[in-house]
DNA sequence: ACGTTTGTCTACCAAATGGTAGAGACGTGA
DNA sequence: TCACGTCTCTACCATTTGGTAGACAAACGT
């Protein structure tokens, strides 16, 4: 439905607040009616958006935690570029998380118990992998939460790092991937003396 | 100013669309022409609250930079547990700064040349630690802006760790300041076989 | 006592917002 | 052919938005 990707994109990009029906509608090339007709109210539209973004999501990081072998460092880095890999290609997806903030409780709900299943199969996951050693030792919950808010913030402010002297570019992206990764797998790396 | 410091709770805590002249005006007590008296638009408000937030960031910053013995990771450190502070004592002033990424160019610029002086610091003292070998060695600019990313993503999306199992109390903020804090320290120690 | 400045107010306004009601076009099965 | 469901449209509406114009009162120097 080309109603829900453009209002993907444009909620994502410019924020829940800042895109009306009528501005979705216009991009679409339909009038708001149209929309309402598909989606009753706006808050309707939101909830099946935030599906439709946790849906995707869901799809990429399930399928990096599948992949790679038995190393839990390149585990975890299958999914860092997982996650990042809709800021280069969606950038509008990571950036619709990170508004749902904005939104009333039950939305913000909504989605969460959409990702419950799988933050729950990261934090264990990392449980384990700590218990073995192989992971620097430190609460998995709150790795987890950290990891996320890495990725996605580095992915979702380019301005930010562009204050820093970055370029917004292909190259740049590409850059900014591998140093994430370094940045990850150094804060990951088990600090064994042993 | 009390319009001042409202708008800047305001915008930082529910994002720049999301709050009217209506809004600010109420929650100081006075009439939207008011606001309108001091300052002469919605957009130069805006750009007084950024003004606003710069300088009170800057001033936690320079204090935490000076602060501190030798040792870089102390510094860092230091710098991480700066940022992270008004977290706690002023969630707003993060979160503004995340929000800043809606507004138009002209905003985003204005705020960025606020923070040049002490982004160029920044990057200069990573530098010259790396080149000494007292951090890990990778890009300093984008080391400083996923350190940036990191600290105000943790600090700006409680929603984030809430998902992830996390409680917002203060024995949380403590824990997860703690964490990150490690986390940091982590990513940047150098790898040294030396 | 009087003009001026300062700060807040009421009274508006045009534009944009989310939403309702219902008309008209289109295809489909009987 | 006709009734029906599907989809998009025009026509409204009440509310809210940022902003202008100007009245009113207090404070102040002269």
């Amino acid at each position: 439905m080309r109603i829900l990707e453009t209002a993907l994109d444009l909620f994502g990009t410019r924020g829940f607040g800042a895109v009306s029906l009528d501005d979705i509608a216009d991009e679409v090339g339909v009038r708001k009616q149209t929309v309402l007709y598909w989606f009753k109210s706006r808050s309707g539209l939101i909830d099946a958006v935030l599906d439709h973004a946790a849906d995707e999501l869901l799809i990429v990081v399930e399928a990096a935690i599948r992949s790679r072998g038995d190393d839990p460092l390149e585990r975890v880095d299958a999914v860092v570029c997982a996650v990042f890999r809709p800021v280069v290609r969606r950038p509008a997806l990571l950036g619709l998380i990170r508004e749902v903030i904005r939104l009333e409780e039950h939305h913000i709900n909504h989605l969460r118990s959409r990702l419950a299943v799988v933050v729950d199969r990261c934090v264990n996951y990392l449980t384990s992998e700590m218990a073995s050693g192989r992971l620097r030792t430190c609460d998995p919950m709150l790795l987890a939460g950290i990891l996320y808010s890495t990725v996605s913030g580095t992915g979702t402010e380019p301005i930010v790092l562009e204050t820093f002297g970055w370029k917004a570019n292909a190259a740049g992206l590409r850059q900014v991937r591998r140093e994430l990764r370094e940045f990850v797998r150094a804060a990951l790396t088990p600090t064994n003396n042993a």
